[in-house]
DNA sequence: TATGAATGAGTCTTCATTCAT
DNA sequence: CATGAATGAAGACTCATTCAT
């Protein structure tokens, strides 16, 4: 509004703060509040507030919401999957290997990118999520489809539970991880849940994986539950 | 407001169906559409449209957007809550037969109440869910802490896996049964996943409780992975 | 809506409280929250309310909004007005001794109808009052000549003050009674104003219309004042 | 809150006529109506369309409706309220003087400010005033207090008439004054009434302050003030 | 690069009014 | 006499978007 001021001062680049990237603040003033509010909750104007700029800003850089939400899977999504899903080699075979690596890499990722699963749960996994098409062209389905091939060729070789599902394994392990990734904050209110600790997190997860409540240490475990069956999980315990 | 303008038409109530309860199809209506699209992208005017009514008559029936909302955690998602959790008896100490019955009962009721999973997925467990603290009041939580308990104490005993952290498995059970029927649309498009089947499901939720991927018929478990600790699951197969 | 328990009361006149009739107490709110509130301010919603009765009885009874407000002038204000104008005389000429019995009067009627003045203020002496025009229409125009003419031929007279606006003086007795009656909550905010006392109100319009702030019993004055005492206003003239 | 409809129309700001401050034309706009119609009946539609904008720009200017009062009362009646009051010296102390300053200065203010009257009796004096309690707060309380000691004073020392309420007095110049400005068209309709004159109010309303009806220069009343003109008002104390 | 002013459309809500019961 | 259900219009406010500067 006073543009007397802007007179005072030397021309060409105007005073700025040079660690300052507006582009890229505001992406992440959008994952930001994105995965706090949801994407249908988070107006232009408050990715903006959140960044300090006018909403004009966000359109300056994105041209549009929805090249914004391009943006956001493309610049951060993206990287998310790469770094979880490029390890996963094709030709590996140990399907509980593959699965714990995945794991164990969202852990880590989910340090650099905290509002990824809160986002993947509202935006990807849900019915009407703004991201799922865009996030869903982009997932490696042949390393899903080989996890899930793994999985019943090693059921077929009696490695594997019977029982279990292949093609529903790694949403399994989707729901174990970004499910309490999602929403910290909330399991402090039940019930001794203190701080959401990934190392417990990622332990917890991977041992329901690879033997479910079950104490793989137990002696009587092989021949009592051949006969029996052992498939009534009630008479487990 | 200018109540003082002369109105031309004349306006009020037309023809009516006399098979109709207004404020139900309402709330179906408003049930149906938060799950697709989540309540922030959902307007008093969509739900309207959907049932077949003005906007306005959501305000005659709800007062308010908010008391909309109110009115689906109290009078659909309470009855989810209550289906769910009032058989799981405070007495009971065998945590894995609790835990499936979580999962039977959440299959259960989801044939009757389709809109619940991906309604709790988006507003209830994520971060800045709409209806999480309305309905995080309603959570039993000493049947919560029971199960933790149960849990705990069957690891003292050696009859359930150490390293699964009791706090989490409540978790657990909601996301390896939530995040699949939450979306079971999307689920067409991955390799193999057609129809969403509920037994094959909850059978494999069930069996991944039990006994993980590892095969629990499987003769040499017991004294070898009593040596090897069995601790690292990369090693299970 | 449970119309069974209708079948078994008596049938003719329904059981109902003798002493209510719905008419005189829906006008009666209206009066009383068109002047706390102003007319646009209230709505047919919020009268219905006040009366412990449905919106759909004030159209019942008045049709409309707009033939509300006929039935406040036509059955409240013209009381008012009458009660206040009609024993003007037209024969009388002691213009002193009529606006003494206007101010005498309007303080006797607002004890009985303490809304009025408020609705005055608001409604009809206000540029937009929504019951100005009805208001005016009823306004003995003759009587208000009458009062002017005769203070115009006291002026002539040297009997009172020259500097007066005979056309003013009228107005000028609704400004001081109206104003302080309109909102008498108000006042008692103001320093040294505790509640408005009525009597003291008159007694100090009566004694401004007669003789302003002056002293009518200071010696310099005149000494004849001095006998008659002066205190009695309506000898003044 | 659906922002995801790809829109057909580009919008944005069309030509624009240089010479306009829409702040300011909006504010004016306000006032205007605000006396015209009252408050409530102005709906901020009706202001934008008063001042050639879309309502969002009422919206862009003040925030909120209540914000846009904020503005009326802090930008325009404070500088009322200022004008009026300011030149109170709260050592003077010959009160008819305090009150024709008052007098003239309200004549004087609103000749720029012809608005505020009718705003005043609206929505300060009125019961439900939307302005009352933002006024109330800037009237000088002790200004106020000031006048109405002077005048107890003044009473004592029988200079002032003892029926006349020291804390009603301004209250009365205020109806005197006020009332009359406030609806200056309506009284063309009353008899002999045309335009409303401002000198002429304000002759009549200090010749009512300062001597009620009663002639000064009549005989009886004394001597002394036959040739002091007693004209003055001034010169009466 | 950055903003302020502007807009049309949409959202939530309230309102006066109607009418079958 | 009384109400519940229903409506179209209008109200306040928000939003994504544009554009001159």
């Amino acid at each position: 509004m006073n543009h007397n001021i802007q007179k005072l001062r030397p021309r060409g680049r105007p005073v700025k703060d040079p660690s300052h990237n507006g582009r890229k603040q505001l992406l992440e003033a959008a994952m930001t509040l994105f995965a706090e509010q949801g994407i249908s909750a988070t107006s232009v104007a408050d990715i903006a507030a959140h960044a300090g700029v006018t909403p004009a800003m966000v359109h300056y850089y994105f041209k549009n919401r929805e090249q914004l939400l391009d943006a956001v899977v493309e610049e951060r999504l993206q990287e998310f999957i790469s770094f979880v899903w490029d390890p996963v080699s094709e030709g590996g075979d140990d399907p509980l290997a593959m699965l714990t690596g995945l794991v164990h890499r969202i852990m880590e990722v989910t340090d650099r990118m905290p509002c990824v699963p809160s986002l993947w749960v509202q935006e990807v996994l849900s019915e009407g999520g703004l991201l799922r098409e865009r996030v869903l062209k982009r997932l490696p389905v042949d390393k899903l489809k080989h996890i899930s091939n793994s999985i019943s060729i090693a059921q077929h070789r009696g490695i594997i539970n019977s029982e279990i599902d292949p093609t529903l394994v790694v949403l399994s392990v989707v729901g174990l991880t970004m499910i309490p990734l999602a929403a910290p904050k909330i399991w402090h209110r039940l019930p001794n849940v203190e701080r959401l600790n990934k190392e417990i997190l990622s332990r917890h997860v991977v041992a329901l994986l690879a033997y479910g409540l079950s104490n793989p240490q137990r002696k009587h475990r092989g021949k009592t539950t051949q006969k029996s069956g052992g498939r009534d999980a009630k008479n487990l315990l």
